[in-house]
DNA sequence: CGAATGGCACTTTCATAAAATTAA
DNA sequence: TTAATTTTATGAAAGTGCCATTCG
């Protein structure tokens, strides 16, 4: 019988990856595991300040038992991995370390230059210190611009915390079966000209068989180490450029997870797997040359989320896993009881606050408007968007937008499983969902607009304004994903920018063509009454906007929305801009002329 | 006996066509 | 009125967990 003590010990096991090329003169590959950090700038406490116990210890004392695999135990008996966490509100992943491989050996397993087998996973402790992996030299560095390692966040971390407070199942099937939760990443520091392959892979995260007995996990023999097929899956979008990856998020819903039988066939959308198995998931970055071959002069990089591991099943064991996967999956929903009650208020009975949770993070192209609302409150709304909206001293009506933040996922002192208590505090009404803020902001030319005030309507952005003579203009502008009269486009693949008042569309700009321009070939001011030909002109890419509507001046605010969004487009991904429907614009002017 | 499989009812997703809307 | 565009409707395909049955 093998307790997590030996596992320990098993995964200690200096060659990481159990990779026999280690002397190889391929370039260093980067590992990165998630550490303790709680920032992007590299603090060293975590969640889990060492005076109070952290939710693994809780969980250890009261119900862990020697031999048992309970999820919060953690390797080397360390507290549970506080990740990083980012002024996005998200949890990355950093710091490289060595490893090797290529994702064609991923494939087969059968290269003895693959990089999992036959080790695991597992292999770097939980907060080990930064590695200094290797910087990227990449060619943007002859621009005088540099990319070092990129930086990757787990975009659904608090639901796969879920999941793995009971530990994770997956079911595995012939045909394959979806992952839920789905591996959801935002990636940074990528150079945006080069391009990249991004897959995930699967691995052993111990030696072990596990079975469920007795209402734990228990390790029972050995696992079968020599398991057949793919144990890597290809994001579709791959090769692409960084700036394509880091422009949204990368998901991997459409990943598949067979067992051995059968599914070779469908091999590169499957990866396969052994039931009652415990499996590590990990992305791989990887840069490639134009023609797709790997640039063997860049390291690869890889990125572990310990919560994320699994165990495969042919039939869930676990109830409480059955019930989350029931409450959090969409498919799954003609089997919730109580389908009416979790759509119109939180019920604090169940495991989750279910539905307007992190099921629809794992939805956002589908995301249906109607629900839009309750999931944009609380769920992304980062510290970034905080930083945006500083209610004024008299906006309280902010205040309720606020507290899931600084009292949940966002705080960096709050522990694991404060954030789990503090669930239901992610419901906030959808009134009182109201920042206001003002500000005075004058032009290159000195005309003066005043913003009287912006505010989330949960679903637009809502710009009101005077112009200088005093009129009150009242704007709103959304992502078109979220356009309230066509839910059913929800999910398109051309991201746009809408932009209406008083009901009527002013239109929308296509963000591809806006990320396209340089800052110089827009204007910094139009004309109240600008037609749609006089903006193409001065920009001259006719097809930027598409006004639905000339007669509105709303038009110019359009534009310069889209010239923030251009400016911003680095710090805020097109995804990002959807969960939050918010965007800093407090340095936004609106320039009209009388 | 435990694990694996396939059918079932229910749900979401996606593609397409039809209908409605708008500008010229 | 016409053409272009947007919105709505529809159905097929695919993704869920449940459960009875089969397999090893």
């Amino acid at each position: 019988m093998t307790n997590l003590s030996d596992a320990d010990d098993f995964i200690d096991s200096e060659d990481s990856f159990g990779d026999g090329d280690k002397g190889s003169s391929r370039q260093s590959a980067q590992e990165t595991v998630c550490d303790n950090r709680h920032n992007f700038h590299g603090s060293t406490e975590g969640p889990y300040p060492s005076s109070q116990p952290s939710p693994s210890q809780a969980q250890s004392a009261s119900a862990a038992s020697p031999g048992t695999m309970f999820p919060h135990r953690t390797l080397h008996g360390a507290t549970y991995p506080a990740l990083a966490i980012t002024s996005s509100g998200h949890y990355m992943a950093h710091h490289p370390v060595v490893t090797q491989g290529s994702y064609n050996s991923l494939l087969t397993n059968t290269s003895p230059q693959g990089f999992p087998a036959p080790g695991y996973f597992y292999a770097q402790p939980y907060g080990h210190g930064h590695q200094g992996g290797a910087f990227h030299k990449t060619s943007a560095m002859q621009t005088g611009m540099v990319f070092g390692k990129a930086q990757v966040y787990l975009c659904n971390r608090a639901l796969w915390l879920t999941f793995h407070r009971h530990q994770t199942e997956m079911i595995i099937t012939k045909q394959g079966r979806r992952m839920f939760p789905f591996l959801s990443f935002n990636i940074s520091g990528l150079d945006p000209t080069a391009n990249y392959n991004i897959f995930v892979d699967v691995s052993l995260a111990d030696p072990n068989h596990w079975r469920f007995q007795g209402g734990q996990w228990v390790p029972c023999g050995k696992a079968e180490s020599n398991g057949t097929g793919n144990k890597a899956y290809m994001h579709p979008d791959s090769p692409n450029t960084g700036a394509h990856w880091m422009r949204q998020e990368i998901s991997f819903g459409k990943l598949k997870l067979a067992n051995n039988k059968g599914a070779l066939e469908s091999a590169g959308q499957m990866v396969v797997v052994q039931s009652l198995h415990r499996y590590q998931p990990r992305l791989n970055v990887v840069e490639v040359h134009e023609d797709g071959a790997e640039n063997a002069s860049q390291p690869r990089q890889s990125f572990t989320f310990p919560e994320t591991q699994f165990v495969a099943v042919t039939a869930y064991q676990n109830t409480d896993i059955t019930q989350l996967k029931i409450d959090h999956n969409p498919f799954a929903k003609g089997f919730r009881d109580n389908y009416d009650k979790i759509y119109t208020g939180y019920d604090s009975d169940r495991l989750t606050p279910s539905p307007s949770d992190s099921t629809y993070a794992q939805f956002v192209p589908g995301a249906r408007y109607a629900l839009a609302n309750s999931f944009l409150q609380h769920q992304f709304v980062s510290t970034y968007a905080k930083s945006c909206f500083r209610p004024s001293a008299g906006a309280t009506s902010g205040l309720d937008y606020n507290v899931p933040l600084t009292n949940s996922m966002l705080s960096p002192q709050t522990s694991e499983e404060d954030t789990m208590a503090a669930s239901p505090r992610w419901f906030v009404t959808p009134t009182n969902n109201r920042l206001d803020y003002a500000s005075r902001t004058n032009d290159a030319t000195g005309n003066t607009a005043t913003l009287l005030s912006y505010a989330t309507a949960g679903k637009a952005l809502q710009l009101s304004a005077t112009d200088s003579s005093g009129r009150a203009l009242t704007y709103y502008a959304e992502p078109t994903d979220f356009a309230p009269t066509s839910p059913q486009y929800c999910g398109a693949s051309s991201p746009a920018l809408s932009c209406w008042t008083n009901g009527h569309a002013i239109g929308t700009a296509d963000f591809d063509e806006v990320l396209s321009l340089s800052k110089e070939s827009l204007p910094t001011s139009v004309s109240e009454d600008a037609k749609p030909q006089d903006i193409s002109e001065s920009i001259a890419i006719p097809s930027l906007f598409k006004c639905v509507y000339t007669r509105y001046d709303g038009l110019s605010v359009l534009l310069l929305l889209c010239l923030q969004m251009r400016e911003q487009w680095n710090k805020l991904k097109m995804k990002d801009i959807h969960k939050r429907t918010t965007m800093d614009i407090s340095n936004l002017n609106l320039f009209f002329n009388p």
